[in-house]
DNA sequence: CGCTATCTTGATAACGTTCAACTATGGTGG
DNA sequence: CCACCATAGTTGAACGTTATCAAGATAGCG
């Protein structure tokens, strides 16, 4: 629950949030933990693992439109919109939590910090969202490729489920492809080049990223749409 | 303002927000609304005409991010996250409404359907920033072109900016290209195909679509992602 | 009327796809 | 522990989509 980079937390809220986390639920992989057009009754966060949402088009195509991390949530905005108009799932098993609806309801009313919080995460789901809409418009798909892992890297070690220069990546190059747009087959290309330039090796479920500041440099990786430092222009309203 | 099909709004809340309306703002072509890392003092919202969320590579290129059309705020993060991750401008003109800090704080803590309208709008519009997504991943860029014309169909009827298969349409192909994330060259080449195949006709900055039952079978398209339905699961919450 | 933007066209090259086969790898049951 | 199987990863060749570069045509604006 380190995610909390959104506001200024008491011990108090952080003992509220920490009542939450009781009641994990392992999802398996191929499971879904929501389809697209319902309407789920709980809230769902990431505990461990990873998670995505995903769309399917009508020709069997599928583009991955996030990867949820732990700390993430998957479906905050469904007290306000109707039904969901993608699907969450995981090719890999995580565990979640699953949080009712009304419980949301009365964090956001009753405890400001928190609300608070939670609407600066939904904001940068929004960030990143954007961010990954120029790097498919305009990186070419080695860069793309190297953004992407820059980016997990940094978001892994915010939730402490990175190392330095490495961390857990369970995902196939199938998944991959259809994240970046791509096809399975030059996902794989590209991989070999990235490896050949001795920037990453990935291997047994594991990435690491051989040397951070080149590839943030090779892919002009700018972490500010993540907006993790810790806002300095005072609290403001409330 | 007719955008608010997020919640169901009172006759009082309206009054509220025609209030907000008054001192309209009119921005140049070529002149930003806000620049990236900026921390506006005011949000905005479009009253005519286009503006668009963008974001400039270091190599110069560009990628717009979001079409913004009447009705649609440009900033209503702002609050919460610190600065600005990306620049809104607009290369044709359009005018707006600056509205203070202090009436936003005010709108979301003392009229709660207000507030969920704005929570609705931008909710859809990270529902939009993920089915441009899917656009770019998946389809090919003359049905991206048709699914994007689809997309502002529908919002410029909404806010009763559009006829039955027309709107007006000042932007270039240049920035049609950076849109879609292709060059304008074959930006070009997709729209005489479109106009070849009667689906389109695009003059005088205005874009008609002959036959819109046919253009949105060619791209697939599918408005759920922009939750316009007034929501028939009763008012839930609050 | 002329200037500048924008749009259009052609030729060539690069990036990414498709299809098909082949090679690892990891998990399972014998 | 090994053989087997299914899945994921790798390779090659041909093809299609989009980019690039450069030039010419059109249209909008003062």
């Amino acid at each position: 629950m380190k995610l909390e980079h959104g506001a200024h937390l008491t011990g108090e809220d952080r003992a509220v949030l920490h009542d939450l986390c009781g009641r994990t639920h392992q999802v398996s992989a191929n499971e879904d933990i929501i389809g697209e057009g319902e309407r789920p009754e709980n809230v769902h966060l990431v505990m461990e693992g990873f998670a995505c949402r995903y769309k399917l088009l009508s020709d069997g195509k599928r583009q991955i439109m996030a990867l949820l991390v732990p700390g993430d949530f998957c479906d905050l905005h469904i007290a306000i919109l109707g039904e969901m108009d993608h699907s969450i799932g995981t090719g890999w098993g995580c565990t979640c939590v699953k949080i009712p609806r009304a419980t949301i309801n009365d964090l956001t009313t009753n405890h400001p910090r928190i609300a608070r919080a939670l609407w600066w995460a939904t904001l940068t789901d929004e960030g990143t969202l954007r961010e990954w809409l120029v790097n498919m418009g305009q990186r070419r798909a080695d860069k793309q490729m190297a953004h992407l892992f820059c980016e997990l890297l940094v978001r892994l070690q915010t939730v402490g489920c990175a190392d330095e220069d490495s961390f857990e990546f369970p995902i196939s190059q199938s998944d991959l492809a259809d994240t970046l747009g791509v096809t399975p087959v030059h996902v794989n290309r590209v991989l070999q080049e990235l490896r050949a330039q001795n920037l990453i090796v990935w291997r047994s479920k594991r990435l690491q990223i051989l040397n951070v500041e080149r590839l943030k440099a090779f892919c002009d990786f700018n972490p500010n749409y993540l907006h993790l430092t810790r806002r300095a222009n005072g609290d403001s309203s409330e």
